[in-house]
DNA sequence: CAGTGAGCGAGCTTCCGCTTGACTT
């Protein structure tokens, strides 16, 4: 019997394939990069070309085991990774594992994931394209050079465990230079003029509709002094203009654009978005989740015409194609589409749900006609000055992509919520009677910060990154703590209105809340601070182009006009120069502030970045007279680069003892973990209800007494000379010594075991493995 | 969970891009 063995990188798509080949085929998946450069180490050297140590990775091993007793069994082996740079240099790290010739080996490549697309593919092989994996080659171990040559040197300057790399340190830099603009940033106010007209119609109906100054008034006496020249005008029509307008659909989904709909439309976060895709993804509902392209397969353009047709009707189609915008689009897959387009609906849970119809609806708008607008401008002038407002209105003629799909606008864009109002019909030279004309004080924004998915709008606009990494880099620079996504509270400001009505003018100051903040990133002093530090001193990896700039280089590499260890070379050399002087001369940075003196010592008051984070810090310890500095660290909201010396002044009110209880001190403080309240040792948690500033003693008292009941609760057994202690946790009863926990073997009694045992269950305790690469869940 | 504090004591940390799976100290 025959067997062809075929290798792609999805176990999905494998499943997907293997249902429409026959016996003779066997589809299996490879799970994507199956060798790598182990991560202790560079693992390149240097001296000999760059030469790469692949080893393949832990996760791997079973993979690479069953592939190896497929190929075994196998007649012909097909490499069908996808086509572009990575799945090029998977297909020849299989080859490698695998024993292939890869002068000899068979690739193949489809675009659509059909019988017969797959059927041509296999009849058609060619050969791995070594071009193209060179090309990846260089990609990796530039990556591997920049990130682990860079973070080093910020261990040694700045702080151990931080870290640098082409993607993450641009995505840092934006989101600082952003904040930066927005703390410099000065409103400046300006006054908007809205006027409420009407007209009666024959039935002495009236219908209202508002008209606007095209631009506001500079100042409010601009206003007034339009206001109080209009008092007891009349208003007449001058002209009216009308506009024929269309709009046209949005490109089917990638992933970043994906990513953006989801946060706008569902408010998904990045990585819940691609969770639930993923899920649509093995379910069949929905094409690759992973990809750059908007192009949609022949089959998917028949069958969307087909429903489209039946549903709507046929002038609601028209076939578009649609240019892949962004800058590194490498196009291995199509775009997110439904599986099955006649399916407007899935049976799922709910987010699923409605991801796949904001993905039904985008693909199906895809394929429709324009919608046509009129767009209706209305003159209005007065016979007392030479002012004129204007009413604007827009009509659907024909609703087109719009009966399925309204894309979102841009967040923060100005929105004009009464854009679509109608206007009652009126005729040239018609007089209209005046409601109200209202001038508001109005302030120009900063930009806004970035959201989760913003950003990822503006990586893949520079070129950075991957779909395949968009989710993940905006954890990592979470992870890093270079940056926090929050909610951040609005500050009061007041405004002045000045109202027109029945020919009074009245003037009143009103109150808005502003700069309030929902999940935006914001970075940390630690985000500034390292941002700072690499624009410094790695001014050429931290440009916005250098992607852009390197991917060139890649691409010359994959048409064979360069040599990818000779590109790396050109690269390394004066890069490795700039991290050894830097690592020698380069100060360490701490963003160090003085603030004031402190009122109280006569010491000075200084602000920055310490072993655990921004601290602020009064008088400097000396050994002779044996003085202590004092530390204090910041609060959550605060940061180094905008505390007020009377904000960093008060934090200094903590530590403070409260009073005397078993002859210790009880002190209150705010740690790591929030407020706390401390005897001795024991440490209690204060809740929200009480503040650690006015905290009473016999409060405290009371917290230190529930939180030894509950300890108390959760003590099994207690061999106190030896450190360790049997106790009861969120998984059951478990061991701790020290700082680790132990399991208990199955079948024992927590209580009833002796310290005998207890030790010997610690000695045969592997450690714990560390570094276990995990997705999804943020670690704090 | 664990509650610190002036980075020459030892050893560790780190990148980007493909893919999901197994796991509850």
């Amino acid at each position: 019997m025959s067997k062809n063995l075929i290798i792609v990188e999805s176990p999905a798509k494998a499943k997907t394939i293997n249902k429409f080949l026959g016996d003779d085929y066997v589809v299996t998946s490879c799970y994507g990069h199956i060798r790598d450069l182990p991560d202790s180490g560079l693992n390149i050297d240097i001296e000999n070309n760059f030469e790469p140590n692949y080893v393949v990775s832990e996760d791997k091993e079973k993979v690479i085991k069953e592939l190896k007793k497929l190929a075994k069994a196998a007649d012909e082996i097909y490499l069908a990774t996808d086509e572009d740079r990575e799945g090029e240099a998977i297909s020849w790290h299989l080859c490698d594992v695998l024993k292939l010739n890869p002068k000899k080996a068979k690739r193949i490549t489809y675009t659509e994931v059909t019988k017969e697309a797959i059927i041509h593919a296999v009849q058609n092989p060619r050969l791995i394209n070594m071009d193209l994996v060179n090309a990846q080659q260089a990609r990796r171990v530039l990556d591997r050079l920049v990130g682990y040559e860079i973070s080093p040197v910020l261990w040694k300057k700045v702080r151990p465990s931080l870290s640098a790399g082409r993607v993450q340190s641009v995505a840092v830099r934006l989101i600082v230079e952003r904040e930066r603009e927005i703390r410099n940033f000065t409103p400046v106010p300006s006054f908007k003029v809205v006027a409420y007209f009407f007209v009666t119609d024959s039935n002495g109906k009236k219908a209202s509709f508002k008209a606007e100054r095209a631009s506001n008034f500079k100042t409010q006496a601009d206003a007034e002094k339009f206001l109080k020249e209009v008092v007891g005008a009349t208003f007449n029509v001058s002209a009216i203009e009308k506009k024929p307008g269309k709009r046209s659909p949005s490109a089917p989904f990638t992933t970043s654009t994906l990513q953006q709909e989801a946060s706008s439309k569902l408010g998904f976060s990045v990585l819940n978005t691609m969770r639930v895709a993923q899920r649509l993804y093995e379910n069949g509902h929905i094409t690759y989740m992973r990809t750059d392209s908007t192009n949609l397969s022949e089959t998917a353009l028949t069958a969307l015409e087909k429903e489209i047709k039946k549903k709507y009707g046929k002038e609601y189609f028209e076939q578009r194609t649609y240019q892949t915008k962004s800058a590194g689009a490498q196009e291995a897959h199509e775009a997110i589409r439904p599986s099955h387009i006649e399916f407007a609906t899935v049976d799922a849970e709910s987010d699923e749900q409605r991801l796949y119809e904001l993905i039904w609806k985008r693909t199906i708008a895809s394929q429709m006609a324009d919608a046509k607008i009129e767009k209706t401008i209305i003159d209005i002038k007065n016979n007392k000055n030479k002012e004129t407002l204007q009413a604007k209105a827009e009509v659907i003629l024909f609703e087109g992509f719009l009966k399925v799909y309204i894309q979102e606008v841009d967040e923060d864009a100005e929105v004009d919520e009464e854009a679509e109002a109608l206007i009652p019909p009126v005729k040239e030279g018609q007089e209209l009677g005046l409601k109200e004309i209202i001038a508001t004080e109005r302030f120009t924004k900063a930009s806004a910060r970035y959201t989760e998915a913003a950003l990822v709008k503006k990586l893949e606009e520079l070129g950075i990154g991957r779909p395949s990494t968009y989710a993940p880099t905006i954890s990592t620079i979470q992870k890093r703590g270079y940056v926090l996504k929050e909610p951040r509270e609005g500050v009061e400001r007041k405004y002045n209105v000045i109202t027109l009505r029945d020919n009074k003018i009245v003037n009143e100051t009103k109150t808005e809340i502003t700069g309030a903040e929902k999940n935006k990133l914001f970075p940390t002093d630690i985000g500034l601070l390292v941002t700072d530090f690499l624009v410094t001193n790695f001014a050429d990896v931290l440009d916005y182009n250098f992607t852009a700039d390197v991917e060139a280089q890649f691409d010359k590499v994959a048409e064979g006009k360069k040599v990818w260890s000779k590109m790396i070379g050109d690269f390394y050399k004066p890069f490795h120069k700039t991290v050894e002087t830097t690592t020698k001369d380069a100060e360490r940075v701490s963003g160090e502030k003085l603030l004031g003196t402190d009122p109280a010592s006569g010491e000075p008051l200084i602000v920055r970045m310490g072993k655990f984070g921004p601290m602020a810090q009064i008088g400097k310890a000396d050994e002779e007279t044996g003085k202590k500095a004092r530390f204090a660290k910041l609060r959550a909201n605060q940061s180094i680069e905008t505390i007020t010396f009377e904000e960093a002044l008060e934090l200094f009110r903590l530590p403070r003892t409260i009073g005397q209880l078993e002859g210790k001190d009880v002190k209150v403080s705010i740690g790591r973990f929030g407020p706390y309240v401390q005897l001795d040792k024991l440490f209690v948690s204060i809740p929200k209800t009480f503040d650690p500033y006015t905290i009473t003693f016999e409060d405290a008292q009371t917290l230190i007494s529930e939180k030894r009941e509950k300890d108390a609760a959760r003590l099994i057994l207690n061999f106190e000379s030896e450190g360790i202690q049997v106790l009861n946790g969120r998984y059951g009863p478990f061991i701790k010594k020290d700082k680790d926990n132990y399991k208990i073997p199955k079948g024992t009694e927590a209580k009833d075991l002796t310290l005998d045992a207890i030790q010997e269950i610690i000695k045969e305790t592997p450690p714990s493995k560390k570094g276990k690469r995990s997705w999804g869940k943020k670690k704090t």
